[in-house]
DNA sequence: GGTAGACCTGGACG
DNA sequence: ACGTCCAGGTCTA
């Protein structure tokens, strides 16, 4: 995808303030890629201050893109502050671009999602001398948890990744997140199809005609691939979507999604809202002035929602609505507290929603109204630091550095080449690819899903017709059943959860 | 009201 | 190679 590029621009910013590396892949947003080397946040010129300002010493290089509403935001970090470019799709008449060439426009949204008003240092200074223990993991662990601060995501986009969170692991969320931007997303540029002659500084200079794509960067996909917005609430709406999700690996999960979309929509409507109004309206900032109570009253909203319980509410409000003082209880958090913090509750104690309350108190007073900003530094901490490296085998030639992406190996479905031997493992990016290289395959996709739908369940082999062509599908439950799981499963993985209830009396009120 | 399973999937692990 | 376990829980009965 041909791109226009704003300048390279520069955030001052220490690494104990915001450190990306453990920031973006701590479990708060699935959507992040990381590329190695970097390619769009390279001087505009080899005598640019970026340039002569680098020591040997600098950290490899790599930068992290992000698919952020209409343009890609390439990031890249080193010790004196952030390097930052835009990316824009070539979309006549470039109204969006124009105005980030002449206002930069892209500041601002950095500044709200890193929420970089709030000084994380000073941060730490507390949470160290409330909890000895935090003191102690800082002084044991040193630089590796410095720079971890929550960030203040799209709110709807963290309401669905957090929906697909549910007793599921880091890599498979990130997985379906993005198998669902690149379904129902927009495309925008990827790193790679950035050339020098994508930027302009002001909007008189934009060529007539897209500007020619780069020198392919990675030959063994034909064009470059490309990043996706994420897809907005009615966009999940269509009564295909159920089917999709499933075929795009969601699980059980997948019915969850176009029932939440349809009731914040409801909602909204009511409300005479926006659904981004009427999510935006939860946040902190908007619902404490708006008189609406406090954070508990906030999650009663978020429980309404299919797919949300107490854990997925307190994750929501954290990440997406500003609520700094929830501590979302996971079997991590509720591991982490009977560890460390002699949290009186044995290990395999189903967490219900009177404990999660509990739990969820108990740590929030020790931590105070940043609580839950302190209990993302100590979930990263627990991350099994080289989970990454035990994939390494599978590394691609996509240039997907180390980090979570490169367990983002996925297969393509069976809708890829009926006659191609090869059913080789893809990255992310080269799924986006495939995707993009063969224009059909999308809507084809959408086609067969549109048919299982009007079939019906149960229907073993669904025909496809799509314009001339009839295909053969095989469907998922043909396949032989899954032998069940034992019933007696695991012990404190099943944790039990009621119905959403008595969830209001164990919130903790926090006044800042 | 609170408590048991069931639930999609894929990677890790034995 | 395969079965089992587990993952930042929630839903339904």
């Amino acid at each position: 995808m041909a791109c226009l590029a704003t300048p390279l621009r520069f955030l001052p910013l220490s690494r104990a303030e915001l450190q990306l590396a453990s920031c973006l892949p701590s479990g708060q947003s699935f959507r992040w890629h990381r590329l190695t080397p970097a390619a769009a946040t390279l001087p505009d010129t080899p005598s640019s201050p970026a340039a002569t300002a680098k020591p040997a010493t600098a950290p490899p290089e790599e930068e992290w893109a992000f698919g952020w509403q209409d343009r890609t935001v390439v990031l890249r970090q080193e010790d004196d502050g952030l390097y930052y470019r835009s990316l824009y799709p070539y979309k006549p008449p470039h109204a969006a671009y124009a105005a980030d060439l002449a206002s930069n426009t892209t500041l601002p949204l950095l500044r709200s999602y890193f929420q970089l008003d709030t000084p994380l240092v000073p941060l730490y200074s507390d949470w160290s001398e409330r909890d000895d223990k935090f003191k102690r993991k800082m002084a044991r662990e040193g630089p590796r948890l410095e720079g971890i601060r929550v960030l203040k995501q799209d709110e709807w986009e963290t309401l669905v990744s957090f929906i697909c969170s549910a007793n599921n692991n880091i890599s498979r969320i990130t997985l379906m997140v993005n198998r669902l931007c690149a379904s129902l997303g927009t495309a925008l540029p990827h790193p790679s199809s950035f050339t020098p002659s994508s930027v302009h500084h002001a909007a008189s200079t934009i060529p007539s005609s897209p500007p020619p794509a780069p020198p392919s960067v990675d030959p063994s996909t034909a064009s470059a691939p490309s990043l996706f917005s994420f897809p907005p609430p009615d966009a999940l709406t269509a009564p295909t979507t159920e089917s999709l999700l499933r075929a795009l690996g969601f699980g059980y999960r997948a019915s969850f999604l176009p029932a939440s979309a349809a009731h914040l929509l409801s909602r909204a409507r009511e409300a005479d809202q926006t659904p981004h109004e009427y999510l935006r309206a939860l946040g902190r900032a908007d619902f404490v002035a708006q008189g609406r109570g406090g954070i508990a009253d906030a999650r009663e909203k978020l429980l309404e929602f299919k797919g949300v319980g107490r854990k997925v509410a307190d994750c929501v409000l954290l990440f997406g609505l500003g609520w700094t003082e929830t501590v979302p209880v996971d079997t991590h958090v509720f591991q982490i507290a009977i560890r460390d913090y002699a949290f009186p509750a044995s290990r395999t104690t189903s967490l219900t929603p009177q404990l999660h309350d509990r739990v969820s108190s108990f740590l929030a007073t020790k931590w105070g109204a940043h609580a839950g900003w302190a209990q993302q530094v100590l979930f990263f901490a627990d991350l099994k630091p080289a989970a990454a490296t035990k994939t390494a085998r599978n590394k691609s030639a996509a240039g997907a550095g180390g980090g979570v992406f490169e367990r983002l190996e996925v297969e393509l479905e069976e809708e890829e080449g009926e006659g191609g031997a090869e059913e080789k493992k893809l990255s992310f990016d080269e799924e986006v690819a495939v995707l993009l290289a063969n224009p059909g395959t999308k809507r084809r996709r959408t086609t067969v899903l549109q048919a299982a739908v009007q079939t019906g369940p149960g229907a073993g082999v669904l025909a496809v017709k799509e314009e001339e062509e009839v295909e053969l599908v095989e469907e998922d439950e043909t396949k032989p059943a899954k032998a069940k799981r034992p019933p007696l499963g695991g012990k404190k993985g099943s944790s039990k959860g009621g119905r959403r209830t008595s969830s209001r009396g164990g919130a903790v009120k926090m006044e800042e």
